[in-house]
DNA sequence: TATGAATGAGACTTCATTCAT
DNA sequence: CATGAATGAAGTCTCATTCAT
């Protein structure tokens, strides 16, 4: 990867999270990314390959964070990794584009991709499932929305306090 | 308010629920409004006058059903309209639109808008205390997250079911 | 006249005086003149009818003004009422927008209508041909023209003095 | 200065010196400047921006054009040049549109830019003092009005005699 | 006479994309 | 690989004008 194609990756990720993937022009990711406009489109074909190509590199990432939960036996860790990873949110600054994007990029474009989520609802069901609850898929599930709820809050909402939160719902699991 | 208007007004809720607000073009609307293209700018000044008219209208009926969760005084109660009115997003159809408007809306401008739901909140800090909850407003906050969870999922993921997982919710909280 | 066709012409006439015909939309005569933009149609035909109404009364106010220098047979008066008219640009402040309006109007139709100002140039020509100068009408296209070229500065150099040089230009002239 | 840059320039000015500014379309300049209608936009930025590269390079020329006569230091010299300068208004067609331009925009947006005769007028003002003349300042101020006044009458009256009048007043200073 | 809703043409402008260099 | 001039479609908005009431 040259040098300035991972620049135009890093502009358009910002801008893309910050204003969107239609109201973000070529011409603003250029400028940003010191670069010709002309050359957004000779690495990533068109705007669609550039967005493409950001959300594949961002689902590498993600499976790397996801891995530590998923490869976790212990039941209690899979489940305070999990609320780890969702106060990593906030703090990891180089980060909260990415995450944000996520959301972003769902609304914008209507679609979830579920099957990112998978191999971590399938770690926090078997996790419940070992820790003796009923309906542990539910339970599983739950967790996964709570964490698109408080990314909703964390994102939009100016001072928002996610980590009090983030204790109260933990501490919701007696571990 | 003239028929034209009213129906300019329905367009576009429909298509900027559908396709995001910027997206949608306004003589995409008046095209499915059946009306001339300037005439939306007659009536609402411009593109962002037409969001604000149908956000306006949309807050309305947004106070009116949650009037009865608030006006509720019986602490259980006011818990089971709110999953009630959960539900509710799915069923009416004719609502739907609105809904998913408020959130396409929220993460396209990244408002949140929070004090449209602060009546809410606190009835619901209010019945958790009642019912002898350690920490009512987190217990409060937690709700309201949830909801904003369901959303997302039930707005992005096809084939996402809801009510499986209100019940699920709902009875968490023994009542 | 009806009391609104009126109120229209007044409106118009300010406004077209201040920004131009072009630039002067009949949705902002009829707000001005608070009148249905619709009225301005039945009265006038269409824009430049409106425009043509304007003309034509200051045509009739012009004669007027006129009137008095063309009349006058003693040539030393004919040339003092001259200045004296060129002064009263400034003043009357009512007469202002009409005469600014001339001027826009020429300059935005590339229209001079010289034949409004004939009976004044014969007038001076004739005053001069009896004060024995020897290219009389030469010396009253000057005086005319010197009237254009104050004007151009009265209406678009801020702060300009124009008494001072009328004064200065009417002691060119050994009366 | 690329070769469209430059045709859309020449365009321009010929079209906004023949019509005015405003009620020339940028689509019209980019027909007849042979070009796509956003290269306009991507020269210069928008309409107005068009504008002022035709005014600065405008000032460019007349700058030129009056150095001539405030480098001069014979006093006859000066006013004789002024007045060659003022007939040439006339003969040069390709500087027509250019000076046209100029008086169409003045009443267009009503601005009149004296500091770019004030060279000009101090040349005169000092001609008009080594010959003596008693009010030499007003002198200098009467002769520029008698320029627009010249201009008003040559761009807008069909027909009209400029050399004629030029020299007669120029006879007027016995030189 | 008077209103104001409604229209449609055309204005300025943005933007993804292409292409010669 | 990299630039930046150039395009054309589409977007928001303005405005003179018409028409039913």
């Amino acid at each position: 990867m040259t040098d300035k194609k991972e620049k135009i990756l890093q502009a358009a990720l910002k801008l893309f999270a910050e204003e969107g993937f239609r109201p973000t022009s070529t011409s603003k990711i250029a400028k940003k990314a010191c670069v010709s406009e002309g050359l957004i489109f000779r690495h990533f074909g068109n705007k669609d390959g550039l967005l493409e190509a950001i959300i594949k590199e961002g689902e590498e990432q993600a499976k790397i964070l996801f891995a530590d939960i998923v490869l976790e036996t212990e039941p209690k860790e899979v489940i305070r990794k999990f609320f780890e990873l969702t106060s990593k949110f906030v703090n990891t600054k180089d980060r909260e584009d990415f995450w944000k994007l996520q959301y972003k990029i769902k609304w914008e474009m209507e679609i979830y991709g579920e099957h990112k989520m998978e191999p971590l609802q399938l770690a926090l069901t078997n996790a419940f499932k070992k820790l003796g609850y009923e309906k542990p898929e539910l339970e599983a599930k739950l967790l996964l929305i709570n964490m698109d709820g408080l990314a909703t809050r964390f994102y939009l909402q100016k001072n928002f306090d996610v980590t009090e939160l983030v204790e109260f719902m933990h501490n919701k699991y007696e571990l």
